[in-house]
RNA sequence: UGGGGCGUCGCCAAGUGGUAAGGCACCGGUUUUUGGUACCGGCAUUCGCAGGUUCGAAUCCUGCCGCCCCAG
């Protein structure tokens, strides 16, 4: 299978940066770009150290992902580099995300990685090496559209990446390329299988790369010790049901964990109050959201306003809703819809942009 | 220490002679490049304790322990 890179002419003699993070679906992609007769240069970002705790793990970028890319990059027999960015990401990404939950928040570290490691310093690097684009490994689609390049969701609506790449600004966008956007997952690893590559049977990456036994917690705690503060669960009257170790283990939506029992329905957490340590639970039907106001919006299309649809989280069909530049207004309640998470805005495949989650209204009040 | 009521899984709670519902919580799994949600599965051989009646009791009887309420 060989791809397409969108490079106007002839692929002899352009120069084409990979950004390899060791798994699967960069190395693929490495290899289609060598494939097209390109020059291909890989570069790995070393982003975080676990040690020991590397070789096993399903993450991406430390330790083994490194070798990995490295082994990859030497099978193909293309030029790779790697640099460290340790620093980098533990500003933009872990301290970001840790600060985020000391406010109550819940942060999407992958969106803050793309947006800013990868797509702001790699991208630059890049362009610094001379090159005619950088490809990636993620699932997304770019399509020529009457305005220039488009951000599209991916072929197949389950590897679909988009909503982490809300954020890819039109100057961004018109140097990346996502060749694995058309392609299903099957197709990628029997490219690597057909290629031979170590990499062909290693596990899809989940979770948060840089907390590798899932309990992010322990990292904000680790990076924020003052962020670990006990205090009260209460009803949306102020009636106190129970205690809680802490908000940073809450987000709003979650059902587990509350460790109330007794109640004749299910309690989920309805906001989190920084200010007075408290997290604020309710029934279901209290979790019901008719807008949401975002901030930091990046736009990508047009003048679209009406006919939208948007996804608040990554795992999910896109809804109806309007959308006026700040304020999504969806057409149905929505559920689960947390500061700090992403509201992403779609027409049809097409990814028209997004925002950061500031506050959000209440179906359920605004009804009465 | 007169009267009344109650004591069933961590919490709430059905069950009043036929061999322990359900909800919440919790645990496990599935799904998932964020958090979460959802879904599936698990979760009292035992009903405050000790005797007794009965083929058979959490359910009836007796005693004890504990808690609550009304009186004083």
């Amino acid at each position: 299978m060989d791809a397409d890179f969108q490079l106007a002419g002839p692929l002899k003699g352009k120069r084409i940066v990979v950004a390899m993070s060791g798994g699967v679906d960069s190395s693929v992609v490495a290899a289609l770009a060598a494939r097209s007769g390109a020059e291909t240069i890989g570069v790995t970002l070393r982003l975080y150290d676990h040690g020991e705790a590397a070789p096993q793990s399903r993450t991406c970028c430390a330790g083994q992902d490194i070798y990995d890319a490295k082994t990859v990059a030497d099978r193909l027999g293309i030029a790779h580099h790697v640099f460290d960015y340790e620093s980098r990401f533990r500003e933009s990404v872990i301290e970001r995300f840790a600060d985020e939950y000391a406010r109550g928040r819940t942060p999407i570290p992958c969106i803050s990685c793309n947006q800013g490691v990868k797509f702001t310093d790699l991208l630059g690097f890049a362009r610094e090496l001379g090159a005619d684009c950088l490809a990636t490994g993620h699932y997304v689609r770019r399509a020529a559209g009457p305005h220039g390049p488009e951000l599209r969701r991916a072929a197949d609506p389950a590897r679909d990446q988009s909503y982490f790449l809300f954020a890819t600004t039109r100057d961004q966008l018109d140097f990346l390329r996502f060749p694995l956007g058309d392609m299903p997952k099957p197709a990628v690893r029997a490219v690597a299988r057909e290629l031979a590559l170590l990499v062909a049977d290693k596990p899809d990456s989940q979770d948060i790369c840089f907390v590798p036994d899932g309990d992010y917690a322990r990292i904000v705690k680790k990076v924020r010790p003052e962020a670990a503060v006990a205090g009260e669960i209460v009803d949306r009257d102020g009636r106190v049901l129970g205690t809680h170790p802490g908000l940073i283990h809450f987000t709003v939506g979650q059902r587990r964990g509350l460790e109330i029992g007794g109640q004749p329905e299910p309690l989920y957490v309805l906001r989190l109050e920084p200010a007075q340590g408290r997290v604020v639970v309710g029934p279901k039907r209290a979790l019901a959201v008719a807008e949401a106001r975002l901030s930091g919006v990046n736009w990508l299309g047009e003048g679209q306003r009406e006919g939208l649809t948007v996804k608040v989280r990554s795992l999910a069909k896109p809804v109806a809703a309007r959308f006026d530049g700040e304020t999504v207004r969806f057409d149905q309640p929505e559920y689960g819809v947390s500061p700090g998470q992403a509201a992403v805005l779609y027409q049809g495949d097409r990814v028209l942009g997004g925002g950061w989650i500031e506050e959000t209204v209440s179906a359920e009040l605004e009804a009465a």
